[in-house]
DNA sequence: GTAAGAGCTAAAGTTCACTTTAAGTCAAGG
DNA sequence: CCTTGACTTAAAGTGAACTTTAGCTCTTAC
């Protein structure tokens, strides 16, 4: 009762090569049938459904793989395991759902005000707090002083 | 009193190839000096910052680029042009954070419950949920019923 | 006036996450 | 048995968003 590519690809959402490319990057696992068809166990649905999970989170491969490792190999992860692995992720959700909260707050307060073209404006003057800082998107995640 | 291009890129955060490569995609403009050389008006910290924000919600530089060309061409955008041009994101970020706070109470209940290796749970039967649905990210933006 | 560092261009390279292609093999229904 | 559609591989291709390289030129401080 072992499901072929084709059948994880339509439950799962994804094409036949996206699964295959998963397996080369050491994400999912499949065994083979005699003539070399990769079959998968059922429980491979469920871990799909965690790596497109983490990755709107905005992890990347690399970085699921690695959280991965830390299940327990050789054998199917129990509900703890899967329970363990979302836990982790919670606080990275906490920070994207806060800095996309915060841009809105920040468009909103600006769209109210009209203030874009003050020098009061945290949106119309990002540069001066941005320049201190290092490196990536850093006037949106400033904190309100 | 224009920036060079360096002066931009320090204080936009980003490297001076990145403001070329803009330039080239037609998201920013420069004037030149006598020499060839890149000269920017103080407005363009404040597009790039704008351009910045949309990247982070999720737009492509060629939405960026579209959303763009709705501000006036050939003057200086007005505090009501950039207000129009966030408030046109404003859904977008909505969906967003609406997408981010699903996906969180989802594996919080996960966790909670332990149930992720029943055949009720959200989480580890999303193939079910996920299979009459077109392509995506599916299962985390399902509706609970 | 000159040296050093900042800037110029075009083209090629990089990373991520896949998809496509080509040439063939397997599996299942009739 | 055989046809058909699903599957196999390795390698190359894709697109987004930049970065790097190479070989120059410009600007500015001394």
């Amino acid at each position: 009762m072992d499901l072929s590519i084709g059948e994880v690809a339509d439950r799962a959402g994804l094409a036949p090569s996206a699964l295959r490319f998963y397996e080369k990057e050491g994400l999912i696992h499949s065994d083979r049938t005699e003539g070399g068809q990769r079959r998968y166990h059922r429980d491979v649905l469920r871990l799909i459904a965690f790596i497109r999970a983490a990755q709107r989170v905005g992890l990347t491969l690399d970085d699921i793989r690695d959280a991965l490792r830390t299940l327990p190999e050789r054998k199917v992860p129990t509900a703890a395991d899967w329970a363990r692995l979302s836990k982790s992720w919670r606080p990275l959700l906490d920070r994207r759902i806060e800095e996309m909260q915060r841009l809105r707050d920040r468009l909103d307060s600006c769209i109210g005000c009209g203030c874009l073209s003050l020098k009061t404006c945290a949106l119309s003057n990002p540069q001066d707090v941005a320049a201190s800082q290092g490196p990536g998107a850093r006037w949106l995640i400033v904190d309100d002083d």
